[in-house]
DNA sequence: GATGAAATCCGAGTCAC
DNA sequence: GTGACTCGGATTTCATC
């Protein structure tokens, strides 16, 4: 896996956009989208994973048909900034399933969370056990979600 | 498209378990690991698509390999607080690509919002030209991302 | 009603050009 | 980059439990 700096031509960016939305397609059908033989088409889409372009394929579940209907966002403060608390605080996060995204920001908190769970008391559960325990953590403030407008969409390219 | 009140078995959950991950394993492939026919969990799988258990398949492609390189998370507060008013928002977002999540929120904000663009050079001009002028869009408060620790993980269950 | 074995069809992966 | 080939997987059928 690549950081790869080399370039993405057209029919590149083609098979990504492609891929980012059905990323079971298959080669030929592929080939067959962005007009170019399904030989070539293999060797680029190849290309796209061994280079790193391409991250990983994954089915998206349904939240609520696995239990884990509810999201919530959550700004955490730390007590010190230094550079051990932070790498702390982020293997503590790292090691926790529920976290979705963890975001290091510059503003009113240090991190933003997003974290998915069953219910409220799940979360309530999680928020007392797990979150507010976690090294360093000084204050929380959580944002339930009511309504998801848009989650998880496409890279806009 | 199903809302389907199914059950999953033990089986179900191992394939959604194994396509989360790996959204490209072959049909064969994943008959091996889950240990049934073919037949069986191709007809499985088949099912956990048509009743809506899976959503979708997407490559996740590597931002920065496609120019987004900078995530911004923004916190909304509307004008007022009318179902039109949070309609009218909503419209508008969802025709933002640059908007990749979108959460009706319960707290200081009305909305939290994740985006992603190039750089801060472009989140100033989407921020300036297009979010602030949002329909009813009261304030915003900005949340540059200094470091992904956790982006988009697998569901837990 | 769900399963697995077999049979057919079609795509993946590789080759020479 | 293309076209052709071979192999193996996808998909259907069908008998079975």
């Amino acid at each position: 896996m690549e950081v790869s700096s080399a370039t993405l031509d057209r029919i590149d960016l083609k098979i990504l956009r492609l891929l980012q939305s059905e990323g079971r397609l298959t080669n030929a059908e592929l080939a067959q989208r962005v007009s170019v033989s399904a030989a070539t088409c293999h060797r680029r889409t190849q290309r796209l994973f061994e280079e790193g372009f391409i991250t990983g394929v994954r089915a998206e579940i349904a939240p609520t048909a696995v239990g884990l209907g509810a999201l919530v966002m959550v700004g955490v403060v730390l007590d010190r900034s230094t550079p051990e608390s932070f790498a702390e605080f982020e293997a503590a996060v790292l090691a926790m399933k529920e976290v979705l995204d963890c975001n290091l920001v510059a503003g009113d908190f240090d991190y933003l969370l997003k974290i998915r769970v069953r219910d409220m008391a799940d979360f309530n559960k999680l928020h007392g056990a797990k979150l507010i325990a976690l090294p360093g953590v000084r204050q929380t403030r959580t944002f339930f979600v009511m309504k998801e407008v848009k989650d998880n969409t496409r890279l806009p390219f």
